[in-house]
DNA sequence: CGGCGAGTTGAACGTAATCAATTGTCGTGG
DNA sequence: CCACGACAATTGATTACGTTCAACTCGCCG
């Protein structure tokens, strides 16, 4: 079982819609598991057999063709729930983009658990309609923005959703912050191939809007400019 | 107040959650209305005041880049629910593609009814996680797939949910239907244009696996060929 | 120091976009 | 009923963006 009253997403994760002592039957339910980077959670198309919260660390959902071309789905950061609830085969794979720990239940139980506690069913609605716009948002990048359009977008969203994660109150976003992803999952994310995201990358290097201290790291130098250019105007 | 006992999608739609008098307190709460092909329901960044289920009709879900760029994030048929409860403004525009008929709520209004009805709420829940998943498949269409990948995807798409809309019990799809949007749309919803819709339909056609008998329906004369082409294989 | 994987850079290519002209369809009024 | 105009769709020619293929660089660990 795991120990809520010590879990550093408790008051940002799901588990905050429930009173002490419902936590404490959910947590009897769950454990935690380290995920190491590259490891995969679920696979594509097996039945959904695990639900689970993210305590810490960043994985990917994704998608492939038969013939081996890849897109990333989501992204989920410490406090995201992961995982298809109540039924179906899960349409995509659920894989570390870096080390991570995760809070995992059998999907059963927490079916079950779920049914009877409406306010977390609740919550559970909330951040999968968050999820849902989110989605959204990012057909439009996929369908109809251009390659530095993609790359300033993600830049963006990714210092926004690091600054979220993280436990500051005052910083809504990241300046200096790590890639939890190399060049070809930019891409994966991106509907992109990683010389494109490199080449672009570059570009914005050269126009001093970003940094690019080393090949994880991204230092954004000109923030307005970079939104100028991922909202597209 | 709408006359539940007699609507037509009554069995499919969120409100089959609820038990007939449960069902008489939400019809008060709603009221039909007609919106005729190309009228907004709602628009995108406007608060969000309405929900509503679907009737009869298809409506298209859009977001737009401020030039002018639109991409469509989402098609709702027939029994589907249309809106953003429990806060937030849209992050889309709600507008008709034929002239349909919703059973609508105020957001405010309908999200206390919800709160109070667990059962409407997961079925709400169960709804947006399908969604859900059918957006990420969208995701990997605009992200990864060929011009003529994308057609063929679309087409099987709309046999199927216009299949399943229908009452039929037998026919999981149609092989002749009508299409509920023009080739802009289809482009905005593909990520293509106008004129590269317009190619691979007449690729298409050339090839004997669909017919076009006028602007607006579709036969589809080998549909296993179709599938293939779809799927990307 | 050597070798490997990740990333960058370059050159050629190809798919879909863009620009432009034509055809087809529908609704309206003569 | 047909002629007309407006708009939707198709078709063609050209361009451009991102891909593909290929060579090279960098950083890291043995």
């Amino acid at each position: 079982m795991s120990d809520c009253d010590t879990c550093v997403v408790r008051n940002r994760a799901i588990c905050s819609a429930l009173v002490p002592d419902e936590l404490a039957a959910l947590g009897k339910l769950g454990r935690k598991q380290m995920v190491s980077r590259g490891q995969t959670l679920v696979w594509e198309g097996d039945e959904s057999l695990v639900v689970a919260n993210v305590i810490q660390g960043v994985l990917k959902l994704s998608v492939s063709t038969q013939d081996g071309r890849e897109q990333i789905v989501g992204v989920v950061f410490p406090s995201d729930f992961i995982g298809r609830p109540f039924g179906k085969e899960s349409p995509y794979g659920v894989t570390a983009l870096t080390d991570a720990e995760v809070c995992i239940f059998t999907r059963t139980a927490f079916d079950g658990f779920a049914k009877e506690h409406p306010d977390l069913q609740h919550k559970l609605l909330q951040r999968t309609l968050d999820e849902l716009d989110r989605a959204r948002q990012w057909m439009m990048l996929l369908g109809r923005k251009t390659a530095s359009e993609r790359i300033a977008t993600l830049l963006i969203e990714i210092s926004d959703r690091l600054g979220a994660a993280g436990c500051s109150p005052i910083a809504p976003f990241l300046e200096k912050f790590e890639l939890p992803m190399d060049r070809q999952q930019m891409g994966d994310l991106l509907g992109l191939t990683i010389e494109t995201v490199s080449r672009q990358l570059t570009k914005l290097k050269e126009a001093e809007i970003i940094e690019l201290p080393d090949r994880r790291s991204v230092v954004i130098k000109d923030r307005r400019r970079l939104e100028n250019i991922a909202t597209a105007a």
